[in-house]
This record gives C-alpha cells, structure tokens and sequence, in this order.
DNA sequence: GCCAACGTTGGC
DNA sequence: GCCAACGTTGGC
C-alpha cells in the first residue's frame, strides 16, 4: 500500500464536495501532466491512502483523507470537446490521460503547508521542494505516520 | 496580481 | 536534439 499527496483547488472539488457526494467518489480529472499521470498508471493501487490537500486557495494545507477506490482509467474530459481538459491529440484507443477514483475517508483539521513546512521530519516530503508543482506526489510511510500523528 | 520554477512546444 | 519562447502552477 502506497501514500500520495493529491492536490485539489476547493473552489473546484474540495474535501467538503467529496463527503458531500452520495457515492463520496470522485474521479480525479483533468491531471495533464506527465509524471503524475504516471504516478496514476504505474504506482497507484486500490485501497492506497490519500492526503487531501487543498491548493491555490485562502489555506492551502491537508484537508481530508481519502482512498484510491478504482485504479486507473482514461480521463473522460480529455474527449469532451466543449471541457478545458480536451485534448485533441488523444483518441479513444490511445487516451494520452488517465484519473482514478478517489473515495471520501474523512475530513480532518486543516494541516497547513507554513506547519507541514515548520516540521524538520518532514523537509525531504516532495510537495516541499523548491519549485515543486506535481499535483500528485508520493509520501513516505515514515512522513505518511509522522502526518497521521499530526492530524489527530 | 506578482513571479519563481517548471513543463511543453516548435523552429532549426 | 537543442533551446528559446511561451504557458502553467501555486504560494505569497
């Protein structure tokens, strides 16, 4: 089992909309970025454990846990000619993007990114390096215990 | 709104 | 394959 670190804006889908959803499922579209569709296809597993962070807003921070409940599939705005994420590069039969489904687990306290940074455990975390923009990350089991600790 | 840092595009 | 120009991310 694996930990990630998925970014969301919450005027978009924030932990709130996820709980608030009847199945508490999201696909986790619109990712049009390489490595971290990568991270998806290649790394990602049912039941795996998400950070819910909410970004580019007021408190950006730690909002929520979630879980991996279905495993890569293609991304359908990716088709949608009237979505912002059409690509008309990607065909049915060679979808270049990929989501999974996330599932709502709970709503924690807000961790702020200025605490998660003033802890020196977590320093090498790579939502934290310098220029670091990757909406999905890994998270080590030793950071993903130390943040578990932390929320509660 | 600013801007640093990174990713992508496309001409050569 | 290089790399300049451009676009995007996302904290502040």
């Amino acid at each position: 089992m694996n930990y990630w670190l998925m970014k969301s804006e919450p005027d978009d889908v924030s932990i709130d909309d996820l709980a608030a959803r009847s199945d508490q499922t999201v696909g986790w579209y619109g990712v049009r970025n390489y490595q971290a569709r990568n991270f998806m296809r290649d790394q990602m597993q049912l039941g795996d454990v998400v950070f819910f962070y909410h970004s580019s807003c007021k408190e950006p921070g730690i909002a929520g846990l979630a879980t991996v409940c279905r495993p890569a599939y293609p991304d359908p705005t990716q088709f949608d000619t009237a979505s912002e994420y059409f690509d008309a590069k990607s065909t049915l039969d060679k979808p270049r993007w990929l989501q999974v489904d996330v599932c709502f687990v709970q709503k924690t306290r807000l961790l702020s990114l200025s605490e998660l940074r003033s802890h020196p455990e977590l320093a090498q975390m790579m939502l934290l390096q310098k220029g670091s923009r990757l909406s999905i990350t890994p998270v080590s089991a030793a950071d993903a215990a130390f943040i578990l600790a932390k929320l509660c």
